[in-house]
RNA sequence: GGUGGAAUAGCCAAGUGGUAAGGCACAGCUCUGCAAAAGCUGGAAACGCAGGUUCGAUUCCCGCUUCCACCUCCA
């Protein structure tokens, strides 16, 4: 059965096939980094981490490669603001967004290429000359150079947009008088003032590239001409990507990308997240309230990207109890398993998870077939007709589907303190001491964990 | 104004032309010194509203309402 995902280009959900059958390019959109990514950014993230990964889980090895947006008006502003050249102003947010992808457990790229590395401007500006060059783009009189669209038929393809009926929104500045049609987007943009010292020389004078051309220079030079995976948030459709297919077509004349895949937006508590509806996040700020980045991840992960999610403080205690059954199911096979895999019952479907997530990623449907597993293989084990082998199979298919989820708890050690106060109260226990058993109890919740006192004694873990 | 998406139990969320996965919450049971935890079990008399097509629609079509998104640098 073949991986089947929705295509933006066609409307269609189309069979995957990339160019080299085991090889797959995959550019995805990254972050500006001028301040801390919310989790928004993150939704868009945690989905490419999601479609890598059970690319990878189907065998074929992925090439991502994630821009850094490390120069453009915000970069420039928040580094004039804070008084510091632009390098060292962005040089903490990105840090700060690779620690934020660790604790999303999102698989790194193979590469993440800064907008502002010397190769890449140079790329840039070649690749402007040239479309210069084929009449594709012209310079303005205040040095910035244009795109110009009505020279690319298919401009407004992928967004179906007629170019016709595209109406300003009156979002953006129209201060660009210069440019021949409202449409014509930036290529390079001619240093003001207000950039200060950021600016690079080129042919049209001291400026700036324009944000588009940035990804197809380090896509194309990264990757080729042509790229099985393009990916971003929806709000990139247009004019983003729109834009990027008309400059890398025009200087390459092969095609750009074969699969375009954008996820939608998410919303806080059934509205847009704004910082003046005050349901802003970032990471930090939920890290900050207690929650795990593995919550987040459960989270951000557990709905169909071409749904929109809708991001609630009872969706994070939900994930919280989710990844507990998780857990404890996990730890109930460790606890039964021998060494020697044995067929599982027929019961039990492993095929279910994979299969839901071929068809364009329905990670709703994948978690379903998780759930019922992890029921059906409890009520095994509690009428005790789980052997240890097939344990021990569930335990290997668990490994597998979690290279996709990245859900398993982190190894944590029982701090020695904690410990010691454990193993008094086992004593206390066997002594049915239960008012000291109590107050030592107490006493370890007070440090941070508790206790569940099963069957098979105390178990240890932090509070959740 | 143009274009596109969505409305399923208290909440989140799959799915199908023939009477609804899963998770959380809730209730019951088991376990238990107590508690907690965990496991199991249970539950929607029709899936936004009003029509139409059909033997039959939540699933197809029309209209309406509400929400969301994009319309030139917001994931």
């Amino acid at each position: 059965m073949s991986i089947r995902l929705f295509n933006t280009l066609t409307r269609e959900i189309e069979d995957f096939q990339p160019t080299d059958p085991h090889r797959v390019r995959m550019y995805t959109c990254g972050p500006t980094v001028y301040n801390y990514a919310h989790i928004g950014n993150f939704r868009a993230y945690v989905f490419e981490d999601l479609l890598q990964r059970h690319l990878e889980f189907r065998g074929f090895t992925i090439d991502r490669v994630m821009n850094l947006t490390d120069v453009d008006d915000k970069t420039i502003r928040g580094c004039r603001h804070a008084g510091v050249p632009l390098g060292e102003f962005t040089r903490e947010y990105k840090q700060a967004f690779f620690q934020d992808l660790d604790a999303l457990r999102i698989k790194r790229a193979a590469h993440y290429p800064e907008a502002t590395a010397s190769d890449h401007i140079t790329r840039m500006i070649e690749m402007i000359s040239d479309l210069v060059k084929k009449g594709h783009a012209y310079r303005a009189e205040d040095g910035s150079v244009y795109f110009r669209i009505r020279t690319f038929p298919n401009y407004g393809k992928l967004a179906h947009f007629n170019l016709d009926e595209l109406q300003p929104s009156g979002r953006v500045a129209s201060d660009e008088y210069e440019k021949e049609q409202i449409g014509d987007f930036a290529l390079w943009k001619a240093w003001d003032e207000a950039d200060g010292d950021v600016f690079w020389e080129s042919p049209w004078g001291r400026g700036r590239p324009g944000w588009h051309i940035e990804c197809s220079a380090m896509a194309t030079a990264i990757l080729g001409a042509s790229l099985d995976i393009h990916c971003g948030g929806e709000d990139n459709i247009f004019p983003h990507h729109e834009a990027e297919i008309a400059q890398s077509e025009s200087v390459t004349g092969a095609p750009f990308v074969r699969y375009w895949l954008h996820c939608k937006h998410l919303l806080v508590d059934g509205r847009k997240m704004a910082k003046s509806e005050g349901n802003f996040f970032t990471l930090r700020d939920l890290q900050a309230k207690g929650w795990t980045g593995r919550e987040v991840r459960y989270v951000l992960l557990s709905v169909k990207y071409r749904e929109q999610l809708n991001f609630t403080f009872e969706s994070l205690e939900a994930a919280r109890k989710s990844l507990a059954r998780f857990d404890e199911w996990s730890r109930r096979l460790q606890e039964t398993a021998s060494t020697t895999p044995e067929p599982l019952p027929e019961t039990l479907d492993p095929e279910r998870f994979g299969a839901a997530l071929d068809d364009d990623l329905n990670i709703s449907a994948a978690l379903g077939a998780l759930f019922e597993l992890i029921r059906e293989s409890n009520r095994l084990l509690d009428a005790g007709q789980l052997t240890p082998g097939q344990a021990r199979s569930l335990l290997a298919w668990r490994e597998r589907i979690d290279s996709v989820l990245n859900f398993s708890a982190d190894d944590e050690g029982v701090p020695a303190e904690v410990q010691a106060l454990v193993d008094q109260r086992t004593a206390a226990r066997a002594n049915k001491e239960w008012a000291l058993s109590d107050v030592l109890r107490d006493q370890i919740l007070a440090l941070g964990w508790q206790v569940k006192d099963t069957k098979d004694g105390q178990k240890v873990s932090r509070k959740g």
